[in-house]
DNA sequence: TCTCAATCCTAACGAATTGTAACAGGCGTG
DNA sequence: CACGCCTGTTACAATTCGTTAGGATTGAGA
């Protein structure tokens, strides 16, 4: 999964969804906890890469837990606190947060900080460079796609763009709007035929019939959306 | 890593004596700078750890100064500034800066700050000196590379700094920017043709197939990557 | 069903990017 | 000095990808 995993650890339910909605907004899963009881039960199942943490919590020491994230988890670690203090926000580094940000806060900011923190991290061993879906493997990491035989065909940049905002969230609805902005590219006017084009040779080298696509439909009026069950590995 | 190398750019002397002596204090090596000329003059003879940056420069633009140092330059960049509204932080952070600290600061965060950074600091090269992959045997102490059947070609000093970089970074997709930036040259414009030129004669020494090649993939529009899976010894 | 405007597909063109042969300057060696 | 090797620069061919434009498709309304 290319979306990175943000977990939001604050007692405020309203806080949440302020961070929720800013961070889904800006390409990123994010799961939402009130309690560190439910954090920590999550994380045996999740293994996100960021974690927000607030550190008044009803129910824990917000710092142990800090500590034992960083230390153990080897996660990136925001304390989000309220607690203005220059030593609080000594301690709270020396114990292992990668950043801390105090409230309140503008969610443009902490998306910004988060950025820097990811751009930054250690580059993960050769996690989710692969997907399977439909007799096709997808290998991101070579620009090339197998075939169930095992042939390989060649995409290009911009190809594999498309293809893994389509792998990242299949089964959705994926407006032009949408897909440029994830790209990073300017929205430009409606007479910007560029992401049809990208697609259109997607298609071709995924034989989709033109007059029957399998597997990249589109929407008229609204978007593409991408069929297929999507396996990473 | 013995004492790593903070470089202070402020143009306030007073704030340079209070960072420098809290650094030094701290366990860092320091270099301070009240004008960007001076600093970036340094930069030929010295590869600072860490730049903290004053945004408010009287000759330079603080913010493309940022942005440079943090693309080619590799190194991690924290901003210090009077400006407090979010979206100058915003803006910083999105050009490539790692933290951004408001004025007035207390020197014990920003030392803390700048460990929380160096902590996750990017894996330091390789200091080895053979490296097997794909059949092939990289010797770096006698500049040859050791094909499948033992005979060996030599390759030439820049020819195995490239090399060297992508046996650091197996797998992973590097711009021009940065190979030139890790490879200490001044980043020229874009009609600098030296890498390519570099890559396509290392190409030829592994036997590379100019139309399909297998182990150093030209990505259009971003970089290259290298694929084969990379041992040390 | 028919009409028509909005929307979409894609061939073709051209600007930007890249590969590499050929050339030239620098440096050490004999 | 002559020679060879290394390395950056130049020049031009090949590739990629956004844009344009014309035809095809879609869906609302008559």
């Amino acid at each position: 999964m290319t979306r990175p995993l943000v977990t939001i650890l604050d007692d405020e339910p309203e806080i949440r969804t302020l961070l929720a909605d800013a961070l889904e907004e800006a390409g990123f899963d994010t799961l939402s906890f009130g309690r560190a009881r439910a954090f920590e039960a999550a994380l045996a199942t999740h293994t996100p890469d960021v974690c927000l943490v607030d550190l008044s919590l009803p129910d824990s020491d917000g710092l142990t837990l800090v500590h034992r994230l960083a230390l153990e988890q080897g996660a990136i670690v925001i304390i989000i606190s309220g607690r203005a203090q220059v030593q609080d926000r000594v301690t709270g580094l020396e114990l292992g947060a990668d950043d801390y940000i105090i409230k309140p806060f503008d969610p443009a900011e902490v998306v910004a900080r988060i950025r820097a923190r990811l751009r930054s991290a250690k580059p993960s061993p050769q996690a989710g460079t692969v997907a399977a879906f439909s007799g096709w493997k997808a290998h991101f990491d070579r620009y090339a796609l197998e075939d169930d035989t095992g042939a390989e065909i060649p995409f290009s940049h911009a190809e594999g763009e498309v293809l893994r905002l389509f792998l990242d969230a299949p089964k959705r609805l994926l407006s032009r709007a949408q897909m440029q902005s994830s790209l990073g590219g300017v929205a430009s006017e409606s007479f910007d035929r560029a992401m049809d084009v990208r697609i259109s040779r997607l298609r071709t080298k995924l034989r989709e019939d033109p007059k029957n696509p399998q597997l990249i439909k589109t929407i008229y009026g609204a978007g593409y959306i991408f069929l297929g069950d999507v396996t990473w590995s």
